[in-house]
DNA sequence: TCATAAATAATCAAAAATAATCAAAATTAA
DNA sequence: TTAATTTTGATTATTTTTGATTATTTATGA
C-alpha cells in the first residue's frame, strides 16, 4: 500500500467518524503504531487533520481550509452564521479600515461584503483570497503561516500589525465567559488576536450561541473589550458585561 | 511494445486507479521493474504523473486547488517549466533560507520540493499555500495583495522584506536582455523583486526560452545579478553576461 | 501533590524500494 | 551485412520506510 493511499484511507475513516484513535487505525490499516503515528504527524503538518493525544480529529473544531470541512461547519449553525455575517457586514462603511481575523466565522462575514471603498487587513490567507475575489482592497500581515488554519502568526505577525491602526476589527472566538473573557485554544493565534484587537478603535467578536459559557486555554481579550455579535442571545447576563448586537 | 505505448498504458491505468504500485505495473505491462521505474521517472520528469515511494499517483490527486488565473499561464510552456522547476529544486539544501518570488514559473519549482528542513519566505499567496500543503515551513511577507497575481506588493512588502536575509532566491521574469537585464511589466512587483533579490546571497531567475531577448517596462535587476535557469539555452551570448544553468 | 498508567517521541536494525551499473538483446544506421 | 546506438533486465549498492524497543512526556486518580 502506497503512503498516499494510506493517507487517503486515514482521512476517509476520519471523515466518517470525526475522531479516531491510533489503535483503531492500526487495525483498519493493518500496520504498526509507529507508522500510524508517523502518518498522523505528516497529515497534521500539512493541515489535513488535527492530531490530538490518543489519535486525531477532523479540522472542523477551530478553523478550516478544506472545502468539505467548511461545508460541515456551515451545517452546524447555518442560519445563525448567516445572520451574524450579515449583521457584521452592515457595520462596515466606505471610510473604514478594517481588520478581519482568520477563522471560519469571519469567512462568512466576507460573503456579505461588497466593495464600498473600505480597506481590509487580515491574517487569514483564505480571507485575503476571498476579499480579492470580490475586488476589495486587501492587505495581508507578514509572518509564519500556520499549517492547519492557514493563519499568519508569530513575532513577525505581531510586528507587522504595528503598522496599522484600524477603525473596526472582526474576530472569531472559541469561548466566551464573563470571567475569562474571549478565549482560544492556540497561543500563537491568541497573541495575534490580542495585538490586533488592541489596535482597533472598535472591536467586534462574532460568536454563535454555542460559544457562550465556554472557556478555551488562552484568553486573548477581556469580555468588555469588544462588542459581541450573535444570532439570538440566550444568556442575558452578558448584557451586563459588554454590548451585544443580535442579528435579525 | 513501444516506449510511448507503455507510457500511455501507465497513464491510462493511473487515470482509473489514481495510484499504482511498481509491482502492479510490472504485471500489467509484462515487463521488468527496471523498465517500469525508468518509465515512471520519465513521466514524472515531464510532469505527467507524480512519482512516490512504491509507485506513482496522478498529479491532481495530491493537493492543489489551483486558481483559474494561474491555470491559464500554466499551459504556456509546461514541459520546459517542469524541467526548470526540477533544476531549481535541486539547488536547495536543508540549510537554506529561501525566497520564492510569486509567479507561475516558481510555482512549478514547488512541485519538486520535499521537506528537507529548509525554510521558505514568499510573496505569493498560492506559493505559501502549496508549500504548507507539503508540510514545509513557510513565511509570507506582509503588504497589499495584488488582484490578478495574488502577489504581496507595496511599501509594506518592501519593509517586511527588511527582516530577512536569504541564502538563495528564485525569481520569475517577463523579459531578459543583455542591456535591460531582467524586466517585468508591473512597477510594484518589480520593486519587490528588486528588494528581495538584493537580500539574497545567491539569486536565480527561472526563465523559459520565450523570455530571452524581450524587454518589459520595469527592469528589476541587471543581467549579471542572478544566475539564469532555463530549459535549453538557444542564444549562447548570454553566457558572456552571467551564469546559465540548463535543465536536462 | 505525587505516583502510576497511557501515549508519544526517539532510536535503530531489518525490510522494502530505489538508483546505479553493466552486459545482453533489440533497434537503427552505415 | 556489420557497426553503432539504444533499450532492456539482472545485479549491486544505496536510500527510504517500517516496526520493535526504549526513553520521555502527558494524563489521570489517589
Amino acid at each position: 500500500m502506497l503512503t498516499e493511499e494510506r493517507y487517503a484511507a486515514i482521512l476517509k475513516i476520519l471523515a466518517e467518524k470525526k475522531a479516531v484513535t491510533v489503535l483503531e487505525l492500526t487495525k483498519a490499516l493493518q500496520t504498526s503504531e509507529s507508522t500510524v503515528r508517523r502518518d498522523l504527524t505528516a497529515l497534521h503538518r500539512s493541515g489535513r487533520l488535527y492530531k490530538v493525544y490518543g489519535g486525531a480529529t477532523t479540522i472542523d473544531n477551530n478553523y478550516s481550509n478544506a472545502e468539505e470541512d467548511m461545508q460541515t461547519k456551515w451545517d452546524l449553525h447555518p442560519e445563525e452564521k448567516v445572520v451574524i455575517g450579515r449583521k457584521a457586514a452592515e457595520l462596515i462603511t466606505g471610510e473604514d479600515f478594517v481588520y478581519i481575523d482568520a477563522g471560519s466565522t469571519t469567512l462568512h462575514l466576507i460573503d456579505f461584503l461588497t466593495d464600498n471603498g473600505a480597506t481590509f487587513v487580515t491574517n487569514g490567507m483564505q480571507h485575503a483570497v476571498s476579499l480579492l475575489a470580490k475586488g476589495i482592497k486587501v492587505f495581508i500581515i507578514g509572518g509564519a503561516v500556520k499549517a492547519v488554519t492557514e493563519a499568519v502568526v508569530g513575532t513577525e505577525a505581531l510586528k507587522s500589525l504595528e503598522n496599522y491602526n484600524f477603525t473596526k476589527g472582526f474576530f472569531g472566538t472559541n469561548g466566551i465567559s464573563p470571567k475569562s473573557g474571549f478565549s482560544t485554544p492556540d497561543a500563537d493565534e491568541g497573541a495575534v488576536k490580542s495585538e490586533a484587537m488592541a489596535r482597533c478603535k472598535s472591536a467586534f467578536v462574532l460568536a454563535d450561541s454555542s460559544k457562550f459559557n465556554k472557556i478555551s486555554p488562552i484568553t486573548f481579550a477581556g469580555i468588555s473589550s469588544a462588542t459581541i455579535i450573535t444570532g439570538r442571545l440566550e444568556d442575558k447576563k452578558y448584557r451586563d458585561y459588554t454590548t451585544v448586537l443580535e442579528g435579525e
